[in-house]
DNA sequence: CGTTACCCCTGGAGGC
DNA sequence: TGCCTCCAGGGGTAAC
């Protein structure tokens, strides 16, 4: 469910309640998520105070650093991971498998699919971390433009939207995002990368951060409802232009939208107004 | 090295 | 109502 938005609101409406706030306990209801669950959680994490949290792609940093002892949890949502604040009395349901009892709040994991993932960084910079070290360029970053998205696709043969959903070159644009900044760019889903000229690569990566920042936007809006003791609080909906809309009318031309699978996942884009 | 296939899971939707 | 099949917004890993 999650893309980098998605992300970014959760870690912001985390950071309030639980920023400076001291580690009690853990609590694990399954052995497993992607990655074992207690091996990979020392209990010696209690005690430990947050002091942020910090984002990394669609990886949620928690920064338990404290003098030697210090430490990051690492947290991925998955397809359908979520995280809330609740009231230490709260009982769990079906699905949620990791509580941190902070000294005010409850963090809760909730993973009906279990993709996610749970784990324990300690001893060297968090950015080394394997699973982090390898990730590619922050999309909402200044760094992140035309220019940058036309040199790294140079001599790529893949399909634009393929290499927008790989993480190792972009981090944070999944399969929704992807297909709604090619329409939005005006560009197939399975134009060849490295095909694609300046001028288009300037316009896509405009459009991929305009795509997220609306989204993010939208999230913002959601912020304030972030605390709720039972109940879905649910990810916005961002309103989608092709995403979802195979053989409605394309809301530009009013042909039908197309759908294929690329790399194992739905593709929705207009074939008349993506080129 | 670049690219693709497969797999980890549950739940909801739709067909019969 | 029930059973079956298919599909889902992620991403690491193995294999080519």
């Amino acid at each position: 469910m999650p893309e980098l938005p998605e992300v970014e609101i959760t870690r912001l409406g985390l950071l309030p309640h639980l920023a400076g706030q001291s580690l009690q306990r853990m609590i694990f209801r399954t052995p497993k998520l992607r990655y074992d669950l207690p091996s990979h959680l020392p209990p010696r994490l209690a005690g430990l105070t947050l002091s942020t949290i910090l984002r990394r792609g669609k990886y949620l940093l928690f920064d338990f650093e404290h003098e030697a002892r210090g430490g990051w949890l690492i947290v991925h949502l998955g397809m359908s991971g979520s995280l809330r604040i609740l009231p230490h009395d709260t009982p769990p349901q079906k699905h949620d498998h990791v509580d941190w009892v902070f000294a005010r709040h409850l963090l809760r994991f909730h993973d009906p699919r279990r993709f996610g993932a749970v784990l324990w960084h300690e001893g060297e910079p968090i950015a080394a971390h394997p699973l982090l070290a390898h990730l590619g360029i922050e999309p909402l970053s200044a760094a992140f433009d035309g220019n940058w998205l036309y040199k790294h696709t140079r001599g790529r043969t893949t399909p634009i939207k393929t290499l927008l959903m790989d993480s190792h070159i972009i981090v944070g644009v999944g399969n929704i995002y992807a297909a709604e900044s090619l329409f939005s760019a005006g560009i197939s889903p399975w134009r060849e990368a490295g095909k694609i000229s300046r001028a288009r690569c300037q316009k896509l990566a405009t459009a991929i951060r305009e795509t997220l920042e609306k989204a993010l936007e939208a999230g913002g809006s959601t912020l304030r409802n972030y605390v709720q003791s039972n109940g879905e609080r649910g990810f916005f909906q961002l309103s989608c232009q092709v995403y979802g809309r195979k053989g409605l009318p394309c809301l530009r031309c009013a042909q039908p939208v197309l759908c294929t699978t690329q790399a194992g996942r739905s593709s929705f884009y207009c074939a008349h107004c993506q080129r």
